[in-house]
DNA sequence: AATCAGACCAACCGCTATGCC
DNA sequence: TGGCATAGCGGTTGGTCTGAT
């Protein structure tokens, strides 16, 4: 769809054009940041020879021109994951964008606003617990993790689960957390031998909501490995599979680490 | 064929977070 | 610590498309 350019407003500097994209202006802009990188948006439009606000480039930049972009067709188990995502997150759409490769969060929140609100109801947000104090490591290279205020604080030790047996990881308040998440933290854990959410609670969609909710912090990962042996299969584990850091090649490898087969 | 309403989506605007001095 | 510049986010706007009448 093209957007015919704007009426200047009077208002503003006449100098900066509005409106639609050209052509010409994506070719510049493009030519300018692969030869010169991306080193300061303001400034940025003047060298390009672009007529726009530095604002107006970026916003091109990230919604279209750059590299990895996918546009339209949004799959059924994209839609599904951002459904899942914004039951858990809100309106936050670049942290949703954030798990959707190559989807912008413009994109993504222009779906949601013309497709799925219809479909999906309110009120149904996830409540997630408070209470416990587990010490939390933002996932590197996760931009939107500062704006996740409204997710739970959660404190983790450093996790190396190649290491530190499951039912050690979490040390703090330990018990309320895990049966918030649905994970039997008792005998069984001890034993190396974990619930499934799934078993524990019986509330599957529950369960796997909060473990979701979890998923900017490092403990998910563990979680992952908990998930692959209870042998589930659910799009839920796409979206974790997506942020495991491990060295393994698949989430069943570093589930076989974890479990020590 | 003309009109209209709703859907779709690119782009803008205002606000906030962050970093630097 | 406060002020400023910049980046980024989310809400909103408005232009085009499409299907119904």
């Amino acid at each position: 769809m093209v957007r015919r350019p704007l009426t200047p407003n009077k208002n503003c500097n006449p100098t900066v054009k509005k409106g639609a994209w050209s052509a010409e202006e994506d070719q510049k802009l493009v030519a300018y940041i692969r030869r010169y990188g991306i080193w300061n948006w303001t400034h940025m439009p003047k060298p390009a020879g672009l007529a726009r606000t530095g604002k107006s480039c970026r916003l091109r930049w990230m919604n279209y021109l750059r590299p990895n972009i996918r546009h339209g067709n949004i799959a059924k188990q994209e839609e599904d994951l951002i459904i899942e995502l914004h039951r858990l997150l809100g309106n936050k759409w670049a942290a949703i964008a954030a798990r959707l490769p190559g989807r912008t969060d413009n994109e993504i929140k222009n779906y949601w606003n013309t497709r799925l609100k219809k479909r999906v109801g309110y009120g149904n947000k996830l409540q997630i617990p408070t209470a416990c104090h587990i010490k939390v490591k933002p996932y590197p290279n996760d931009s939107s993790s500062h704006q996740n205020a409204s997710l739970p604080t959660i404190d983790t030790p450093k996790l190396d689960p190649h290491v530190v047996p499951p039912n050690e990881i979490l040390t703090v308040s330990a018990n309320s957390f895990y049966t918030s998440c649905g994970v039997h933290c008792g005998d069984k854990a001890s034993q190396n031998s974990w619930y499934s959410p799934c078993s524990v609670i019986g509330e599957e969609e529950s369960s796997w909501e909060q473990i979701l909710a979890l998923r900017d912090f490092e403990i998910v990962e563990t979680f992952c490995g908990t998930y692959m042996h209870s042998g589930a299969t659910d799009p839920a584990l796409v979206c974790m599979q997506q942020y495991l850091v491990y060295h393994s090649d698949s989430c069943e490898d570093f589930s076989m680490d974890l479990w020590g087969k």
